[in-house]
Order: structure tokens, then sequence, then C-alpha cells
DNA sequence: TACAATTACAACTATTTGGCAATATAGTAC
DNA sequence: GTACTATATTGCCAAATAGTTGTAATTGTA
């Protein structure tokens, strides 16, 4: 579960710009993290953030482009929301989601050239057992 | 679960071969991408990924640096070694962790930083809240 | 008003998993 | 061999949660 409340932050507060080292961080700042984490460790909704990569969608459309079903969904969407990873605009009947902050996708992109890059690493050591088996 | 791959090695430096673009990225690859998120969603997880930061730790040391136990430390050891975080290199009675690629922390860092801007907002928020009722 | 469409929510099931205690395994010294 | 230490593993339990079904709430429309 995300962190729901809008609890105190027990990270370095005092300047905006200031980054925080992870070094020295609390247990209780690290479950931020951790919580946030958990939100984009789920299949599900990284193809509903994905989906939304090319635009605000409403619910039925991300319904129909993750093929997911609809309870499930807009479950998926309050976590994301609570999240802070997108952000809700009711326009009528529709409710249109939006990616509320693109740095998601720069943290998906990050961890997707690694998982990449570790695995034609393991293909290329695969390749040469072959070899050194068979020359 | 994180992706169950054969055996843990770290992940080349340099720039993978073709960078994927998440946006057609089949939902398998996206559970990949999911499982490793997954690996960092845990706040115990995390305090070892810390603790690792300033070099290489035996599991004493580590046990010790988290307050976690023995078998717990162990479990999420062993996970964060499947998912290419941490290698592994016994000398000895002991057994020493390190982190197998430190873009793990450019992660954390990314997330760590994004948060807090995050609650600095909401509370500046709140401060303008406040002073509205007030004046 | 009634009706349809859209979204949210509650209840339930099945699965996963973090943590703990006990046990097992491996290395080292004697 | 025994004794001791350091890790790993197993079994168990409680909590969390993804997915489904049914239902409620809201909006737009005839």
């Amino acid at each position: 579960m995300p962190s729901q409340t809008t609890t105190t932050m027990p990270v370095s507060q005092a300047t905006p710009a200031e980054p925080c080292s992870l070094l020295q961080l609390s247990p209780e700042s690290l479950r931020l993290v951790a919580d946030f984490f958990k939100v984009l460790s789920e299949a599900s909704r990284l193809q509903i953030v994905c989906a939304l990569k090319s635009g605000a969608k409403n619910v039925t459309e991300i319904i129909e482009l993750t093929s997911l079903g609809q309870a499930n969904v807009s479950k998926h969407l309050k976590m994301l929301a609570q999240a802070g990873v997108v952000t809700r605009r009711q326009q009528g009947v529709c409710v249109y989601y939006q990616i509320a902050n693109p740095f998601v996708f720069e943290l998906c992109e990050l961890v997707c050239d690694s998982l990449s890059a570790q695995i034609q690493q393991q293909s290329s050591q695969l390749q040469q057992l072959g070899m050194f088996r068979n020359g």
C-alpha cells in the first residue's frame, strides 16, 4: 500500500533542491521509498502507466488498452493517484487520468535498460559456454 | 517474486546496445520490470542496499547494521542476488555481498527526490490554505 | 421521470510474502 | 573426530493484495 496519508516527512526538508542522500535515511523514510517502488511493482499498473504515455485517457479507454477488469483498473488507478503517479480529472461522466510526473518513465527506462543489458550479458556468457563445449 | 534469472552477474555499465522504449513492451516484459521494482519495494531490502553503499559487507555485518533477523536477511539477500542487485563472494566462513550495479542508488535517489519535492509541495499548499483561513 | 453509461466501492477468494523459530549445512580450529 | 561460528534453508503463521462479482453513486439523455 502506498503512503496514503500526507504524513510528516522524516527526509531532510530544509532546502527545496537538496537531494536526499539515501545513506542516512531513516527506516520510516525508506518505507516511503519502498512504498513508491511497490506501486510500480505490478505488471498491471505498469500497463496502465504505459497506456497513459501517449496522453490522458479515461477509464474505459484504459480498460480497453490493458484488457484488465473494470474494478481492477479502478483500484489500480486509485493506488497510482494516491502515490502521485497520476492525476484525476473528471469531465462529465468520464474520468480522465494522466501521468502526473514523467519521471516515472525515466525510472522504468532505467530498469528496462539495465535488465536488457543483464540478459544480453547472460546470453553472451551462455554462447561462450557453448563454444567452449563444442570447440 | 523476482525474475528467477539463472545466476547473479553484475550488469555492465556500458551503454546497452538498444534502449527499450517502454511503450511497446509486451506484458511479459513489463512483468520483468515490475519484478525488479518489487525487489526494491520492501524497506528491509532497501535497508540492506543502503548498508552496502559503503562497500561489501558480510551477512553478520549486515544483520548488525540493519537490526533484521538472520533468516530474514538471508532470504532478502538471496532475492537481491537473484535480481542481480547484489553479488555474492564467499571468503572462508563469511559470505560477502556487494552492490552489483550502482544504478540502484540512482533509482532510489530519483524516487527520494521526487517524494521530497512532492511532500514539500503538499506542505506549502497546506500553508497557503492556513493563510487563507486566517487572513 | 426513467434509463443507460461510467466509475467507484465493498465483500470475497486465492495467492504471495515478511518475519520468526528451528534445523541444516559449511567452514574453521582444536 | 568434536566444538564453534557463519549462512542457508525449511516450516509455519499472519498480513497484504490482485482479481472477481455484485452493487452503489454520479452524470448525461430521452
